[in-house]
DNA sequence: TTGTACGCGTTATCAT
DNA sequence: ATGATAACGCGTACAA
């Protein structure tokens, strides 16, 4: 018996009543007399009681917990992301269990079975960078544990994903200048081979056109991502009189089968 | 009757045996027939079975959580922190439970009470800059839930601290460069009344005499922390000849009366 | 060697 | 209006 926490039966005793009452009575039960309810109230706040969450989740099967995995817990964009995860999930009487797969494929793995086995009610994570072949996924999705991936994902027919949506941000930001005025939009690019910067690019050309705005290939820039080579490009285009700029936006991808 | 899990009971029907023979069989017992325990141990196996934590938790009054609360998740100094204590506490069979008290005092309270009444092992945090006041930690102190404090820090006497020791790392990196030949030994303090620029210059001053250098207030140089102010500091310093560097050390302060 | 029974804290069902 | 009991999944002292 711990006496580090105060239990129902705690309660019962010290007011000599089943602990079926107490439960009801915390409970605020209609069936349970006013005056029994009250006695019963005054103690449990006296005595801090709290219930028990493990008890509920054994009897409910629910851990009010959501699992997060990701692959890097220092970059600002994922503890960004896991802040907001944490921020939503606690208004929603929600705790988040964080697991950290340092791009590693057999982290990844062992995150996954880690979460599954503590019972959490859902899991939001990020693929590996390492990772490559998916498999591993059929656990989760067997044990019926709802899954989301977020930024880098995989399956997404039958997974739920949260990704950036390169082209239409893209697009948007386009229209967006020429609505405030500006006739000549540039775009300074990724690395050729990446699928955002094709999207982003994609967007892009199909922002002007919405404008009825020529593209004009001197406008588009190429850089690493690295700091020096997007200034370089930020300079090339500055020749050319405007600056431009990139923004992204967020869209929420369901999985096509449900 | 959840069939999303199985369990011993599961196990115990499908091979017409009793529940605590599984239990046994899948830890070894050698009580058991090696018969029976291979077999439990093949169909567990193939049944993915886990043991229920839930379960676990209840029986042994033990979560194997480590609630972690900073107040900021954001910050890089508190995601590096967070990425560690992740780290240690997956080695040691431990998961953490983060949440954020947005340097919020009330929001500090709530979240507190939530892992305990989480029943978490034992607590990590950072006190908010809002606090002042410190009398809900005696609700943890007195659940008797393992407390400590890193980087702000209160009621030392009755909590264990990690704190960056400023004043010893002061006094190393100063005697470093004697050590390694220098001689002209320069300091950039932050703001005057700051506990750490005190801390810095004592063991600043303290490393001078050690390796017996006179104390030059033209090598001790002021700044209010921010780069542009730390880059005249600096500046101003490199006019006399030699560029200061400040490293901080980090030391764990056990508490007083344990 | 294996099974039975109890307890952990809670809720729900069924009696009273 | 209240109490006894079963069930959630597990470990273990005790019985066989």
């Amino acid at each position: 018996m711990s006496k580090r926490h105060v239990s129902l039966k705690t309660i019962a005793q010290a007011l000599n009543v089943s602990m079926s009452t107490v439960s009801r009575a915390l409970r605020n039960h209609p069936d349970i007399g006013p005056e029994v309810t009250r006695k019963v109230q005054e103690l449990a706040r006296e005595l801090q009681y709290t219930p028990n969450p493990l008890a509920i989740g054994l009897l409910k099967d629910k851990t009010n917990t959501i699992g997060v995995i990701v692959p890097d817990l220092v970059t600002y964009f994922f503890s960004s992301i896991i802040s907001g995860i944490e921020s939503m999930a606690n208004e929603h009487g929600y705790h988040i269990v964080i697991r950290c797969s340092y791009e590693s494929y057999d982290k990844e793995k062992e995150c996954l079975q880690d979460l599954l086995r503590l019972r959490v009610d859902g899991i939001i994570m990020c693929l590996a960078q390492e990772t490559q072949d998916y498999t591993h996924f059929d656990t989760v999705l067997e044990s019926e544990t709802p899954l989301v991936f977020f930024d880098r994902v995989c399956r997404s027919n039958e997974v739920a994903t949260v990704v950036v949506d390169n082209q239409e941000a893209a697009r948007r930001i386009t229209r967006h200048f020429f609505e405030s005025g500006y006739r000549r939009i540039a775009h300074i690019a990724g690395p050729a081979q990446l699928n955002i910067t094709r999207e982003r690019i994609e967007g892009y050309k199909q922002g002007l056109a919405e404008c009825n705005l020529p593209f004009d290939a001197n406008l588009l820039a190429y850089c690493d991502l690295s700091i020096a080579s997007a200034t370089a490009a930020t300079q090339q285009l500055l020749a050319l009189a405007t600056p431009p700029m990139l923004f992204s936006g967020l869209m929420i991808r369901r999985p096509s089968r449900p």
